[in-house]
RNA sequence: GCGGCCAUAGCUCAGUUGGUUAGAGCACUAGAUUGUGAUUCUAGGGGUCGCGGGUUCGAAUCCCGUUGGCCGCCCCA
């Protein structure tokens, strides 16, 4: 038994493991790159007040927060939102926008473990600054359904929930409600889908009981699943504001629907997201059967890169999380099988033949083809169930009968067809046997 | 931070009311096999039974503690 373990909630990728995440880094680079967005990385250990400012002192609870050798208060990265606000921030003035940027990378909270949920873990986290408008949403939901839809999952198997953060409190001033309490019901409203009624225990204790009528609307504008829903219960309100806000909503559900995306997106006020940050538009992507955590996570945050000390930059975003993601693949056997592979396996006999087949072996892969060998010498028995093991196409055969007369013989371990090549020509065979496939 | 369940080989698991040197399958290594494929047969390596303490003549087994895992609560950027 190994003296030292892994921390709690760290985990440890042996090379079945990382072919698996490599897959999904791979899946979510792939859509990132057909999307035009471009790929940046920072810091993982950062100043310890860049999450302070962005969420508040309790933030530190769920860090890993520690004070360096220099008396530098710092803080393992837990998101990368604030990380890349600066940087936006610092350069906004030089930089062409849209800005679309993306990263994959690790992140670290100190939190309980569980299904779904580590202590580390990898996010794919894209951006959209510069741009105000629903614009950006098109673009940044289009690019977030394609970064889960690439796997080959449908609309089947997951879907985008889409709400609004200013809607909800255009609603809830116009039932008079001040901002404290607007705060804390979103709060409520975030939890009601998974404690009920229990959710507004928080907003009974500080605020008292809410009016019978005022709850009984709460729970409606809460239950709203479409964009005719919406329009009926704000439209007699009133207000230029609450007009151009729907005008933007049925600019961002066209826009999905005519990128062929309407299957993925469903209005739903339920959603609300935990963090106060978010300004307009925001969405959670989960699995159809609600089995999972949320796989993803995004909204609208304009306020963040003024607060972190940059400019005025407005920005929308979201976040993919590799544990869940990882989760839904396997359940729907969308995880690649993992085995060693090769293209060309060489068969040597001797260690005469081996000095032979070592100068083709390095011409090969010189060339860009897998090839494996066998370290020592071993019966050709085992050589040619090594073979087979490794999955190669092709066995070429370095043995004594075929040096003598300067040739190589051919194996296609397919159809276990053989023909033999002059040694010269081995590369030339090689090459059209795979253009031949 | 709080609760429930769990911990025996790399993996999946057996292990009798507490009783001698803790087992099986899979995987791994080697041999049968000195020129042709996933079979078969044989052998081998691998365990402080998570860790520490207690009860007992004797503990993988019973008790306490602890660490870790899974699940849920809080939280979820």
């Amino acid at each position: 038994m190994a003296q030292f373990q892994s921390l709690p909630g760290f985990r440890e990728f042996y090379p079945e493991a990382f072919a698996r995440r490599s897959h999904i880094f791979r899946g979510w680079r792939r859509a990132a790159h057909a999307y035009g967005f471009s790929e940046y990385d920072a810091p993982v250990l950062e100043p310890l007040d860049l999450y302070k400012r962005k969420s508040g002192d309790e933030i530190e609870a769920q860090l890993f927060a520690f004070t360096d050798k220099g008396g530098r208060e710092v803080a393992l990265r837990p998101e990368m939102t604030p990380t890349v606000c600066r940087l936006v921030g610092a350069k906004a003035n030089a930089l062409k926008r849209p800005v679309k940027w993306c990263s994959i990378g690790e992140f670290y909270r100190y939190e309980r473990a569980q299904k779904g949920r580590e202590r580390a873990f990898f996010q794919f986290n894209c951006d959209i600054f510069g741009e105000p408008g629903p614009e950006a949403e098109i673009e940044l939901i289009g690019l977030l359904i394609q970064s889960i839809a690439g796997f080959g999952l449908g609309p089947e198997d997951f879907y985008v929930r889409l709400s609004d953060r200013t809607l909800w409190i255009h609603y809830l001033a116009s039932l008079g409600l001040d901002a404290e309490q607007t705060k804390s019901i979103l709060g409520a409203v975030d939890k009601y889908e998974k404690s009920g009624d229990g959710a507004f225990a928080d907003y009974t204790k500080t605020h008292g009981e809410l009016q019978g009528d005022v709850k009984a609307k709460v729970l409606s504008f809460l239950g709203i699943k479409s964009l005719a829903a919406l329009e009926a219960v704000l439209s007699p309100l009133g207000g230029e504001a609450l007009t151009a806000r729907l005008a933007d909503w049925r600019k961002l559900l066209a826009g999905l629907s005519a990128m062929g995306l309407a299957e993925f997106v469903e209005v739903d006020f339920g959603v609300v997201r935990g963090l106060a940050y978010y300004t307009g538009f925001v969405f959670e992507a989960f699995d159809r059967k609600g089995e999972l955590r949320a796989i993803a996570g995004g909204g609208r945050y304009d306020d963040l890169v003024a607060k972190l000390g940059g400019p005025d930059f407005p920005a929308v975003g979201f976040a993919i999380g590799d544990v869940t993601m990882g989760l839904l693949l396997e359940q729907r056997g969308l995880m690649p099988a993992f085995g060693p592979t090769a293209d060309v396996y060489m068969v040597i006999g001797g260690e005469a033949e081996r000095a032979a087949a070592f100068a083709d072996i390095r011409a090969l892969r010189a060339g860009g083809y897998r090839v494996e060998y066998p370290l020592k010498d071993l019966a050709f028995g085992k050589q040619f169930k090594a073979a087979a093991e490794s999955g190669a196409k092709l066995a070429l055969i370095y043995g004594g009968d075929e040096l003598a007369r300067g040739m190589v013989k051919i194996r296609d371990l397919t159809d276990r067809s053989e023909h033999e090549v002059p040694r010269e020509k081995v590369a030339e065979a090689v090459r059209d046997c795979f253009a031949g496939a």
